[in-house]
DNA sequence: ATAACTTATGTAAACCTTTACATAGATCAC
DNA sequence: GTGATCTATGTAAAGGTTTACATAAGTTAT
């Protein structure tokens, strides 16, 4: 099967095999009722046998636009990425629109570069999980930012529209469901210090704790996001002489360095500690013990940005709305009586 | 900053203001030794003026191509995915490309239908994922393939270039790993019935074994390559009466559920059996036992495939090696002494 | 039978580049 | 001083579509 040399079939190939003009053509495809009953019948054979796909190029160029949105992000390696892009690019596909691919790694270079990238007009719209605008007084401010749509962590100042999982809520769900366990001594380990996400949680942890019939001692730890910060915070609080009974982490990567660290002092989790995650990352549950924690969904949260995005784009109408989805408490091993 | 309503500046537009033809712009910013020195400068200073980017679009149609890639993967939720696309996407973006993706989830429909996206010339190359050729007796035989780079698996049939992991070779290390702390009763747990990649890797495994001094017996349970799988195949062992003492793993997630299986059983790893993987997936050192596997090279694999497929695409010359790269041992905690 | 619509198709411009070819001026050899 | 060569630029075609506008034929109303 070695590729035919022929070049492709074009509109002209097609409209010459049917006998009509490539307006005809154009029209036949796009808008049959405008082109009578048999000369469609005829195009359509001409299609058929010229293998004719219309080139892409020329139509985007013509109707000026891409049909491809940029979906840039911090981390590829993230675990909650895979999820949420397969939600993006679902609905991207469905609608007849590309996925791009923008691997930033937090670099500014990198993110001018796809900036750049965008600026040529090779996609239409933007999905951002950075969390804030790239072009932060960038050298193109000729064409300005596609329309955009935030996920995973809102915007620090402007109105673009948002999808995400509604951190606080969930938080003070989690935070609740550890009250409700007995728990009276919660440490919050943070997230990245000054992260917008991690103080959306510790929020949700705080209200979680103040609705208690009397108000609880707050107490946080310092963490940043990894494993090896969760065991790092374990370290730094086993050198007080008092000792909380549960831990709430702000995501799963810290609940299992958390885990981790517990285990290695001769602790049981749960018995001696309680730990709570949060995100549901697909290995949560493989974990010893599984992990108790809060669902991200990841999959509709990816296709909500989309069709928002893809609204936008096609009703050329801008939308600001931050919407919150709700997280779920899934309960394993992690958790238990005070 | 609200996005000015102002078209962005054409070619034509810096013509004007540089007081020059179109062509010599075009002819500034390609070939730069062809226009002189003052011209240039003019030029230049116009489009620094105006902002101007060239249309990806009106350049991709003229010029026969679209500076994109389409990356085809069954599953974007494989673990060892991220590691590859990063590699993927560094090179691309290093040489000017666009990384596309396409998600299939084994269904030949949403294969079909990127197929189609592709050939409407929305991406130069492909990258395969998938291990076997998507078009198989579909409807566009008139543009044939574009030029294509297998990764991962190695195509069934056809000459394909390919790059990945040494299965074999890294396969025979691990069984040979085993053997040196000798045991002599090691099962092997498959893949998925027909996986190409899991025979490659049980032919590595058998190597390993028919080394020794005095062959060793050979031994196999079928798993699926999920964690599910490996736990069911411990417990089909178990009715057995004669027990291994090692378990090679067709995969990381085949090893996790095998480790969790021997541990509801009350057994200890590596005490009482020891369990090797293969991938080296980001979890593999965060379970318990922390897992002694096979590290894929994924960034590399990535960046080789890319290489390759981008040389091909510029030097408009085929190209059917196969790549097989060095897989790495990585010891931890999950094997020890018979 | 004519005027006024309606329907189906064609013609050509537009989208924005790149580049082969033509041209004009400068430089060089003799 | 003439012809040849080189350099810098411009002109226009080409790449493959979509679509506004023009036109011709057919339909309906009168």
């Amino acid at each position: 099967m070695s590729i035919p040399p022929t070049k492709p079939a074009t509109i002209e190939d097609v409209a010459k095999i049917a006998g009509v003009s490539i307006a005809t053509v154009s029209r036949a495809i796009r808008s049959p009722e405008k082109v009578a009953e048999t000369t469609r019948k005829k195009v359509t054979a001409a299609i058929a046998r010229t293998g004719y796909t219309a080139n892409a190029m020329a139509q985007n160029l013509r109707m000026q636009r891409s049909q491809m949105v940029m979906v840039m992000t911090p981390s590829i390696a993230d675990p909650n990425f895979p999820g949420i892009l397969i939600g993006l690019e679902k609905v991207a596909n469905d609608r007849g629109y590309g996925v791009l691919i923008g691997n930033t790694e937090g670099d500014p270079q990198l993110e001018a570069a796809h900036m750049r990238f965008l600026s040529t007009g090779m996609a239409d719209g933007l999905i951002l999980l950075t969390g804030h605008h790239p072009v932060a007084g960038n050298p193109t401010p000729a064409t300005g930012l596609p329309p955009t749509v935030s996920v995973t962590r809102p915007m620090e100042v402007d109105n673009v529209p948002y999808v995400g999982v509604d951190d606080v809520a969930a938080s003070k769900m989690a935070a609740e469901y550890l009250v409700s366990l007995g728990h009276r001594q919660i440490v919050f380990v943070t997230g990245p210090q000054g992260d917008l996400v991690s103080e959306l949680r510790q929020d949700g942890y705080r209200q979680g704790l103040a609705e208690y019939s009397e108000p609880l001692k707050e107490w946080t730890m310092q963490g940043d996001g990894t494993s090896e910060g969760g065991r790092a915070a374990v370290e730094r609080l086993f050198i007080k002489d008092t000792l909380p009974t549960a831990f709430f982490c702000f995501n799963d990567n810290t609940a299992i360095g958390v885990i981790s660290a517990l285990r290695l002092r001769g602790y049981n989790v749960p018995e001696d500690f309680s730990v709570i995650g949060f995100d549901d990352i697909p290995f949560a549950s493989h974990i010893t013990p599984a992990l108790t924690t809060i669902r991200q969904p990841r999959n509709r949260i990816g296709e909500r940005a989309m069709t928002r995005l893809l609204d936008q784009l096609q009703s050329r109408q801008a939308d600001t709305d931050r919407e919150l989805l709700h997280g779920d408490l899934v309960v394993r091993e992690s958790c238990g009586p005070a």
